[in-house]
DNA sequence: TCGATTTTGTGAACGCATTCACAAGTGGTT
DNA sequence: AACCACTTGTGAATGCGTTCACAAAATCGA
């Protein structure tokens, strides 16, 4: 690691050989490359464009027609500039004066989301949690379908959950090809998260979501967003922590 | 990249009003002296500690009794330096030459994020995703207890998960008091969450974590974080699409 | 005691994200 | 046509977070 420091951004090869992709405010690799059409829409905007397009969708089946940004922010819960902006990463599409067609706009997103096309997911342990998100209604409603269950527990295999029959995690190779899966969500116990994982990576799965409470490692150009719900919520005790106790000194309380 | 999911915790905002007041202690132009327990520890660090600890916790249990900061953020999948500065807003605890005492360290961290005394959470919406987290250890093992199930459907009330009694949605106020709840937990259906929250922030609770694909509007002081399956998804759909074809590729030459 | 080595803690640089503020369009009205 | 009320799109300003780079401890060995 030590490489003079004038190259543009130089991941931060871990020492272990394999380059860790948290799961944080996220970056896509970009290289020192000039740049063209910047389609590139920041990581940030992604997250609220999927809002957005829930928020739209359900204007839609309102029969709403037109939405301006303030309306729209509101709704999602952002500043309306901030709204405006991200829309802007995806052309212009409003109306000076009027606002934004709904349907258009939808459209739009879905497009940038790549949600034109259903990917499949496969999900990996089916145990409590797993079992929940195999029922989860949330997933298949936009965008994708879980195509199949696995589990390392022979006694698991074999059960019907949701229309699927659990099979083994020693068959996932030839799950990934038959069904071309294009996202693995982990639902196992910590400890056999980088053992999934690697499986994943191996047969060319480059995007992952993680509820097992463990880092992933991960090599260069494999996505893994990762849902810890303990730490959701000691993160939400921090914050309960100074509400009780007010900082340093005075009064100064929190707004 | 994540999340982080998701976002840190959004302050919470007036449903209409803005001018968020990001109630972050501003930058205190004070003296040099970092002195006293200085809680004015950056949102982003929070979510990171809570990784550091659980790290380390792992740590202490094979009996590792000094760790470097190298060591630690590769653990933990970050830089170095960012968990320096990470550990630094808490105070120096570490060793130069040496690294930091595990035990310290863990010990440290509880105390900021106010683990020491076990908070109580109650889970409103006891459905396919309520129940599995009903069931969820990740909660319970630390500094959390699941302390009430509530869900508005009648054929639900008095059913019994995991050990506990599912009461009435109508109960929440009486739940609340007696039971001394801090954290409210929303897995309920998108179109009942916002009644839910408000009827947690009626009866005083101020940290929120929801599960519903809604966006809840509440007041300045409450803190909500939201977990979003679909969301998530979507967003390693938008850079799968991304990888299928190469942004700006040499294809468009538009200029 | 001194120097070599290691590792922390942090000022400064950098880059990304959010917000501000306003010019430039748009539709409606007279 | 001229004006007005409204709303987008965006340059500039601001703020936050990450990374760099190095001086300041601390330990060890001779």
């Amino acid at each position: 690691m030590e490489e003079p420091a004038t190259g543009g951004v130089r991941r931060a090869r871990a020492a272990i050989g394999r380059a860790v992709r948290s799961t944080l405010p996220g970056r896509v690799e970009s290289r020192p490359e000039p740049r063209r059409e910047d389609r590139a829409v920041p990581e940030a905007s992604v997250a609220r464009l999927a809002v957005y397009l829930r928020v739209l969708s359900q204007l839609a089946e309102q029969g709403v027609v037109t939405v301006s940004s303030e309306e729209l922010a509101t709704a999602a819960g952002v500043n309306s500039a901030n709204l405006r902006k991200d829309l802007s990463h995806l052309g212009s599409y409003g109306t000076r004066g009027v606002g934004y067609d709904v349907a258009v706009l939808v459209e739009r997103i879905e497009g940038v989301l790549g949600l034109t096309r259903r990917l499949a997911v496969a999900l990996i342990g089916v145990g409590n949690l797993g079992h929940a998100l195999a029922g989860y209604g949330g997933f298949t409603t936009r965008g994708f379908h879980i195509a199949a269950l696995l589990d390392a527990d022979p006694a698991r295999v074999g059960e019907q959950i949701a229309g699927l029959v659990v099979r083994s995690v020693d068959e996932l190779p030839d799950v990934i090809r038959e069904l071309d899966i294009a996202i693995g969500v982990i639902a196992t116990p910590a400890h056999a998260a980088q053992e999934v994982c690697d499986l994943l990576v191996d047969c060319g799965v480059t995007s992952i979501l993680n509820f097992a409470p463990a880092v992933l490692a991960v090599p260069d150009g494999v996505d893994v967003r990762k849902v810890d719900l303990a730490i959701e919520l000691q993160i939400l005790s921090f914050h309960e922590q100074r509400k009780l106790r007010p900082v340093g000194g005075a009064l100064e309380e929190v707004g």
